[in-house]
DNA sequence: ACAACAGATTAATCTACATCAACAATGCTG
DNA sequence: CAGCATTGTTGATGTAGATTAATCTGTTGT
């Protein structure tokens, strides 16, 4: 009853899935293989959003000498561990992360989700040592940047430091969001934020904003936003049952974003 | 029965402090005023932990060229407001500040709290607007740096752009565990944690790590761990009657910094 | 195709903390 | 220093979401 029937349903889930919904995590088709590890960043489909944007063309090129294309990481592979020796900062080419420390139960708490286009691994660099784990959630790519060759490069290049010190800043506008997030909403309001923010992520590699598939568990996003695995699976089936969404499995559609957007909106007003 | 006298006691809450216990909020003694506009970055007694660490003498002098050190805040005076134009990035020189955010309706929520030495305003460097207010908690001073400054001085200072990447990621990391204490610490587990994070920013400044000032409300610290106020002026009850902690109004004594360090670590444990 | 298992859902019960309410102490302000 | 506003404490009650437990679904390996 919770699983409404979509139409292409079956094959969306199992074996190739609709190429709109995924960032290629499987090449089916032969041509250009999102985990190539050639791409040079000039011809990468994510120059305008990750490290090259503000660069002109001789700078993406000496970017790109600097950037090591590793191969692709499967399910679950690590890209580091806490506590590891700080060495680079990773930009996902393809694929999705996610990072997390442990506690001494050993139970894990998320602390983020990295989707193509993002950068991971900005955490390390005061301490020179990574403060969490960071684990591939599917089959991924990435591009590694080591962080010292990275801050020679942005000393010759002003655009370059301009550019990653404006990412770092957003790392912590955006942390600051999530502060917020975390010590005052309800669980309802903080799944629908957590929701919108993916669909914008989405959309910012060209992604549909209204339909994608989650990459990761329901576990994971309970860690992220300090919530049991029940009471996220409950929440999802009640905005379903309210008519914002639509949940099948892993399968995500937003119905009525603006809907979504009065329930973060209207936090603790009134 | 709470209030268990302390010698010296209303001396320190009333009229001029316990100069251990505060950072120069009077300057009664009139050699070396905390406030004083005319301190270089040189003679700076922040200077090993702030901006400069890491300079020579000569690079101090060109950062000193750029910073400019306003009249003091009076308590309660706005650094700068939700969505101004970002310009510049603070140091504290004395006294202490919150940053926060207000809902909807109109009710604050506390985005962290700022010690000597420590930066301000790195949240408005990617969007070009601050993401939040900054208010001073007493009569404090700051040194501004302009932002657009600090970039050119830094690309001509490679110690500068280092040092700088280094307190911007420091920031991340500290948000992160944030995010991990408000996600699944319990409200003692996170009192705890707040006094023993104040008592090393302290130490940090050479003030005493286990006796100090509270400068900020019940109400704030509330807001910033994603608390009421009751629950936190419960707490703090508890952890005094458990012999962790003397409290008498703001003022705060750590009894037992190791019981506190295990209500800690034995987070979700077990 | 089937076993084995990880992930997801649903329901019943419990509890940590919020909410509501009253009051006490502190500190400004005229 | 009298009076009011702000801040802090304490107690009684309510509730959102945790916990526990059972069941269901989909995936993986043989």
């Amino acid at each position: 009853m919770t699983a409404t029937g979509i139409p292409g349903d079956g094959a969306l889930v199992r074996g190739k899935r609709d190429p709109e919904l995924t960032i290629g995590s499987d090449a089916d088709s032969g041509k250009i293989c999102p985990h190539n590890p050639n791409v040079s960043c000039a011809s990468c489909r994510l120059n305008e959003l990750c490290l090259p944007i503000a660069l002109n063309k001789s700078e993406i090129h000496q970017l790109d000498e600097i950037v090591e294309r590793n191969r692709p990481l499967k399910k679950g592979e690590h890209l580091y561990r806490q506590n590891d020796a700080f060495k680079s900062v990773y930009a996902v080419r393809s694929g999705s992360f996610k990072s997390y420390v442990l506690s001494d139960s050993g139970q894990g708490r998320v602390t983020g989700f990295f989707l193509p286009g993002e950068i991971i691994g900005m955490d390390g660099i005061a301490s020179k040592h990574y403060s969490n784990s960071t684990q591939s959630l599917e089959h991924s790519s990435i591009c590694e940047i080591p962080f010292s060759q990275l801050e020679k490069l942005s000393h010759e290049l002003p655009n370059l430091q301009h550019h990653f010190f404006a990412i770092m800043g957003n790392e912590i506008a955006k942390d600051q969001q999530i502060h917020t997030l975390l010590s005052s909403y309800s669980a309802e309001e903080r799944t629908a934020s957590f929701l919108l923010g993916l669909s914008s992520r989405y959309a910012r590699v060209s992604l549909s904003p209204t339909r994608f598939l989650l990459p990761m568990t329901r576990s994971d996003i309970g860690e992220y936003l300090g919530l049991t695995v029940e009471t996220v699976s409950r929440i999802l089936t009640s905005l379903q049952k309210k008519g914002f969404i639509q949940v099948n499995n892993r399968e995500i559609e937003l119905k009525d974003i603006d809907g979504l957007r009065n329930i973060v909106a209207s936090c603790s007003s009134a």
